[in-house]
DNA sequence: TCCCCCTATATTGCATGCAACATGGGGAGG
DNA sequence: CCTCCCCATGTTGCATGCAATATAGGGGGA
C-alpha cells in the first residue's frame, strides 16, 4: 500500500484495522504469523500507536492474538474452528432471519432480491469470485433486515472472521448449483415472510455448503485441521 | 482506584478496559456521559496510551462509541437495546441448549446442578444480589457446555453488556418465584438433555422475564426508553 | 438585549523516545 | 563436537510531546 494517501485524523486506526482485516481475510497474510510492526507502519505510512490500537480492534474480534512483548500473531483457524462458527453464525442467522421476516421493509426485500439476480447472473457467467462476495451481501442483509444493530455487528465479525474458508465449496458445479437453488428457496421464504420456513432453509443451506467446502479443503490440503492455510 | 498498584507490563490495556468495562456495568460511569482521558489515567495511574487501547476494546464491545476529536462516550443502552440484546442472547442460548445437550460431560452438568441448588438456596434466603449472580453464572456454563469458544467469547459479551438492566425483574415476587421454577425445568431438560426442549424454555424464561422487568424499570424510571440510567 | 464571532483553553490524535523484554549467534566450558 | 550462557541487536510496551480540533466565554455589532 503507497504512504502517499493520508488517511482522515480521527479514523485512522480503524482504517488501519481495516486493512489489515482484508489482508487477514484475503490469506495476504498468513495464519499463524507473527505481525511486524515496523514493517506495516512502513507499508501503510501511518505510525505505530494507529497500528497497535487497530492491533486491539482486531484481537477483539478474534482475528489476531496479542502475547506480551511479542506483539501481534494472525490467529490460526482450523477446520474445527469453522466449522464452530458457522454453528454461531447459524445461531444469529435463525434469530435474524425470523426478525425479519416480521421487521423488513418491502424495499429491504426488493434490494435483496435484486441482489439475488444479481447473483444469478453472475452464477450463470461463471463468476465464482463476484458470486461470492454478493452472496455473503445477501446473507448480511437479511440479517440487518432485523433492525438489531447488536445482531449485525456480531454477525458481521463472525462470518468476516471465516470469509475466506468458505470459498471452496461452490468450486464443485453440482454444489454452486444447489446452493443457487437453496438461494431461490430463501428468497422465497423471505418474500413470503415465512420465518420459521426462511430459518430452516438457511440452517440446511449453510450446513449443506460447509459439508461441501470442507472435504474441497481437505482434499486440496490433506493435513487438514491444524493450519488451514493458503487456498 | 488508587495508582498505588501497579499492572504488569503487557496487559496493561486489557486491565484497563476491564476496569472500564466494571465501571460501565455497574452504573458507575453514567450512560451517555463522555469519558475524560486525563482523568482516567489519573485514576488509574497509566498513561494514555493504554487507556486510548482500552477505548478501543470497549468501543468493538460495543461498550463505547468513539468519536473524532470528542473522544470516549459511555454507550446509551435504552429499553428498545436491551430487548434486541436479549434476541441476540435468545438466539445465542438457542444454539448453546442444542450442542450443549450433546456435548456436556456428566462433570459439566453436575456442576451446573450444584449451582442450581445453591441458587435455590438464595431464593429460600431472599439473596436478590447472589441469587442474580448464581443465575448469570448458569445461563454461561450452559452456554459453555456447548464446547464453541467464539460462543462462550460473544454469549460472554452481549450478557454482560446488559447485566444491570436485567435484576429488577425478579423484585417482583410472583416472578421470582416463577423463575425458580422456569430453572427447574431447564435443569431437568439438560439433565435429559433434551435439546429443543432446552431450547424453548430458555427463550420462554428470557421472555417472560424481561417482560415483567421491563415494566418495573418504566414503572420506576417513568420516562423510561431513551436513557435507562440508574437503577 | 440578543446573537455571532473570535480567542483562550482544554482535549484529543498521532508520532516519537526510552526502557523492558525477546531473540539469535558466538564463545567458553565440558 | 555439543551445550549452555551471555551479549548484541531487534522488537515491543508505555510515556510523553506536539499539532489539530473542540469548546467555552467574552466582546462587539445589530
Amino acid at each position: 500500500m503507497d504512504s502517499q494517501t493520508e488517511w482522515p485524523r480521527g479514523q485512522r486506526s480503524a482504517f488501519v484495522a481495516s486493512h489489515i482485516r482484508d489482508l487477514i481475510v484475503s490469506g495476504a497474510l498468513p495464519h499463524g504469523q507473527r505481525i511486524n510492526e515496523r514493517v506495516l507502519t512502513e507499508q501503510l505510512g501511518v505510525s505505530r500507536t494507529p497500528l497497535r490500537e487497530a492491533f486491539k480492534i482486531l484481537e477483539s474480534e478474534g482475528l489476531v492474538m496479542i502475547e506480551p512483548n511479542r506483539g501481534a500473531t494472525v490467529i490460526k483457524i482450523s477446520h474445527e474452528d469453522v466449522e464452530l462458527a458457522i454453528e454461531v453464525l447459524i445461531g444469529l442467522e435463525s434469530v435474524g432471519a425470523e426478525r425479519a421476516c416480521e421487521r423488513a421493509t418491502p424495499a429491504q426485500i426488493a434490494e435483496i432480491e435484486r441482489l439475488h439476480l444479481d447473483m444469478v447472473a453472475n452464477y450463470r457467467a461463471g463468476e465464482l469470485m463476484q458470486y461470492f462476495h454478493i452472496n455473503q451481501t445477501i446473507h448480511q442483509k437479511i440479517v440487518d433486515c432485523a433492525g438489531n444493530p447488536n445482531l449485525t455487528r456480531i454477525y458481521h465479525g463472525e462470518s468476516s472472521r471465516i470469509r475466506r474458508f468458505r470459498y471452496a465449496g461452490n468450486r464443485v458445479p453440482e454444489r454452486w448449483a444447489r446452493a443457487v437453488y437453496e438461494h431461490e428457496q430463501i428468497l422465497d421464504a423471505l418474500k413470503q415472510r415465512q420465518g420459521p420456513l426462511l430459518r430452516e432453509v438457511l440452517r440446511a443451506h449453510h450446513l449443506n455448503g460447509w459439508r461441501i467446502t470442507r472435504s474441497v479443503l481437505e482434499s486440496e490440503n490433506p493435513q487438514s485441521g491444524e493450519d488451514a492455510s493458503r487456498t
